[in-house]
DNA sequence: CTGAAAGCGCTTACAG
DNA sequence: CTGAAAGCGCTTACAG
């Protein structure tokens, strides 16, 4: 491998002043002459800096370090990645991933990452403010301004009565996003949220009762579903019932994993822009202010079952 | 932060002793008092390594990138990282991932890590004896084995003319797939296999008009399908057709994300253990045996369609 | 049985 | 305007 040194010895300068031309040191002041038989040297051999050692030298490594979580489920993560991948790499960073609950030490010593993001906890919402998550001065963040995306369109569409579609198996994040939406309901001067157990397995006969009881102990007139498959699980039945979607029940989605369209009736569901999240979270993580939103965060695809 | 100097000053011994105590360095003959007390010091001093300064002198560090590609979709991939995560921790390392097309050369220059591995090369399964990938001592790898799956279980229900159901969106994996598919069917004794092009968007006239071609042009009676989005589509489109599934036309999707179960009727499809294949990533990545097989590599989810 | 020292490849005060 | 040197925190021949 070349090194500083090689390159120095090519241009017939010590490795300092190879140093100061590659990385542009401001308050320098190395003759073009120089600079020109540095960079010459350094392209013809080739010559791309160890990491590793500046990363000992500046105490850390150009990497963020990522962590999607034990909760994470749903199709907006891939283009959130992406969207962070894009902007570390424009900053000269790279992101490192790992999957578990809470970030995992290990990785922290071996790499030192120069930032770190917990997607469990930045998805949580806690912090209202946060900058990354948090709409431009609004009240809501991460997925509980999702959330209200969601529910907002039910309540454009005049439902007053609406059920929260959570799947009946463990999920860490169910709770969290159920109070989002009664929050985001109560807002909207809807009905308290109802909660509507959906079994996520082959038991068509459990989702179907679940959903019969519903419509005949209660006014519910619209289901907010927890995801696009919690969002098929009622489509199924309400079909099997009998009944008609949007009619008798409408249902709405969460984070569209494309395949919406594919149902019958076609889903209508919440689009998260993940990626520009993932560009806000590179730049909280370098310590770079995000900026304003360009663009809502989410948006709701209208398609037939609302 | 704590070094290793700390330590050594603690225990009043050189840091050479604290790092052969520490790392149980082979040949060694620290008297197992002095270890006693290195041990005591680091413990009590919270020493943890640092991952930087140990890959500067070692020449990497001690992470595997993986570059998840473009091409990549499909529901096995959380397994395969989580998988992969887990084998590579119990060895001491970490993970990096990637996505887009090709290794990103910054990254390896920032990180250096131990090993590397392109998941884009990989799952085209272009070497059949690759020990990750490879079934043991079978004829197929990666992509196609599990495609192998596939056709098998439409062999055993008495298919010998069948289509394979791409989108007709351009995917980059689309052919080496229909390829996989083609050599299966002939292995099997079948005839040789048909395409499907299933458009994915909301164009339900699109599908159902692919859909009616196949059965009135050819003598297919049953379609395996690129993934179970693809198989949706074909479902659909049936159903729009006023056909049964499996009489008139038999489905099988690919790489089972769970919402098969959801459809009406539920999806038969392809499961594969990814998290298997994750953990014989890693020990390739570090250069250990990846030994044989405990599992079948994929399987068939039998559900309502074929 | 244990310690002093070199060196991995950089960056950056400091000297001239 | 440029160079010699220290130092980031480790590991590992080598010496004793």
């Amino acid at each position: 491998m070349v090194t500083i040194k090689d390159v120095a010895r090519e241009a017939r300068v010590s490795t300092a002043t190879v140093s100061y031309v590659l990385n542009e040191t401001p308050g320098q002041t190395i003759t073009p002459a120089t600079q020109q038989r540095v960079r010459a040297a350094a392209a013809s051999l080739g010559y791309a800096p160890h990491g590793v050692a500046r990363a000992l030298r500046e105490g850390a490594s150009r990497s963020v370090l990522l962590n999607v979580g034990a909760a994470l489920s749903g199709h907006s993560l891939d283009s959130f990645i992406a969207g962070m991948t894009d902007e570390l790499r424009r900053h000269g960073h790279s992101l490192l991933i790992s999957a578990g609950s809470g970030i995992p030490q290990d990785a922290v010593d071996a790499l030192r990452p120069r930032g770190v993001v917990d997607l469990d906890v930045l998805l949580s919402g806690a912090s209202d403010d946060h900058p990354v998550f948090g709409s431009a001065g609004g009240q809501y963040a991460g997925f509980a301004l999702h959330t209200m995306t969601q529910l907002t369109h039910l309540a454009e569409r005049g439902h007053r009565a609406v059920a929260f579609g959570v799947p009946s198996t463990d999920d860490p994040l169910a709770a969290t996003r159920l109070e989002h939406a009664d929050r985001a309901a109560r807002a909207l001067g809807m009905a308290p949220i109802r909660t509507l157990r959906i079994d996520m397995g082959v038991d068509r006969a459990a989702r179907t009762e679940s959903v019969r009881a519903l419509l005949s102990d209660t006014d519910v007139t619209a289901v907010a579903a927890y995801s696009d498959d919690v969002a098929f699980g009622v489509l199924s039945a309400v079909a099997a019932l009998g009944l008609q979607v949007p009619d008798d029940l409408a249902v709405i989605g969460f984070d569209d994993g494309g395949h919406g369209a594919l149902w019958d009736p076609p889903l209508t569901t919440v689009r998260i822009h993940a990626a520009s999240f993932g560009e806000r979270a590179a730049r909280f993580a370098l310590g770079i202010d995000p900026g304003i939103w360009t663009q809502s965060p989410s948006e709701v695809v209208v398609r037939a079952t609302t």
